[in-house]
DNA sequence: CGCACCTTTGACTCACTTCAATGAGGGTGG
DNA sequence: CCACCCTCATTGAAGTGAGTCAAAGGTGCG
């Protein structure tokens, strides 16, 4: 059992932009993205907002709602996606008879805790240039892990919610691009980028 | 099934400082807090460190090992305590028979990247104050949760540390904390803190 | 009792934000 | 197909919250 996907056949699409659910929404299903991709963020009750994921084909989308059957989140569409309703209760069903499906699915979870922590991490201790070179090689990785280009690839989502993720302001994000630009790193245009030097962007998160 | 640690009678104590668990271990259990408190941290190539929690007794530990099998964080005691562990196969085995235990788990670990989620919030957009009444506050209440004062208690943890968890200097976080002493908001004195007034610490992590 | 570590406080610096203005794309309707 | 508009992106200049460096008290453990 290596796609939960696999167990749905509901499929679903969503227009750019379209919400995939909205914070307070009943919990019923996971959602296991087919095409496309999401962003999800959380709300402060002053309106402020913070982007907590940003999320591609292959991925689970949902997992906070499970603690209090209410999603805590919402999830947005960044473009024209699909996903699989991946009904909860029929998993934790079916996951009691199939072993292997249990242990991928706390997996699944669990990985997600790691990933969290790895950008507290990084909106912890990390200063601008940092957090921007460890969000392009992030995207650059999981291109990779889809087939796609590690190198070159298309931004899905604005200046303003790299910076919601990266605890920045657009204009911080914008001239880190810039800055990167000109020391040679990258090459960017608008939503097109392409990393040229891949090993100094590494250098560049792993050192203080 | 309410309480994971009735599942286990394997107790183990652990003296101030001592490690519950470090990065790269093999993972073999989940531990229930009996007694006590832990921190966990997570840490850079480079040195650098984010303590990612602060866990007392009810908690579970050790949630982000699962994905790997390896130990992601680490975590140590902060004061003489007390753990129960929770073999993890064990586990998954016993929810499988037992739905309500299953559920059970699967809510523990959302909580946990709701939790996170919460932190990441805090990180990215919030200034020194609202983070430290944030944690403050968060502190009262899972102080009152467990049935203790929610206006007053001891600091487990050195300035350094909260000022790791919050993405602050050890000098912001205290003076932060003579801030809100001049403020009227709480009483303060190296470990010791009282918050004398609730309300208007909440606006303060409210307002922008 | 003394040493090591933690905490507080001050003065200065700096990375990032804020405010502001200009420029580039991309979709829509005439 | 082009003109218009709206949103997004870039860039500059000035401001500021938090970091850095430094020194002096406290605290508590061995």
């Amino acid at each position: 059992m290596h796609r939960l996907e696999d167990l749905s056949n509901n499929k679903r699409s969503y227009p750019s932009g379209g919400y995939l659910y909205r914070t307070g929404d009943r919990f019923k299903s996971l959602h296991a993205i087919r095409s496309g991709s999401f962003k999800t963020r959380v709300l402060h009750e002053d309106g402020r907002e913070q982007v907590t994921g940003f999320l591609m084909a292959g991925e689970i989308i949902g997992l906070d709602a499970i603690s209090t059957d209410l999603h805590t989140c919402e999830a947005v569409a960044m473009e024209e996606s699909e996903v699989c309703e991946l009904p909860f209760n029929k998993l934790e069903e079916l996951s009691r008879d199939i072993p292997s499906l249990q242990r991928h699915l706390h997996k699944i979870m669990s990985r997600e805790i790691v990933r969290d922590q790895g950008i507290m991490l990084l909106l912890g201790s990390m200063r601008a240039e940092e957090r921007l070179a460890a969000f392009l090689l992030n995207l650059s990785s999981r291109n990779a892990a889809h087939g796609m280009s590690a190198t070159q690839f298309k931004l899905r989502m604005s200046r303003l919610e790299i910076g919601s993720y990266l605890g920045l302001k657009l204009e911080t994000v914008s001239r880190t691009f810039s800055h990167f630009q000109e020391e040679g790193l990258i090459q960017v245009k608008a939503r097109a980028v392409e990393l040229l030097d891949l090993q100094r962007l590494r250098t560049l998160v792993g050192k203080s």
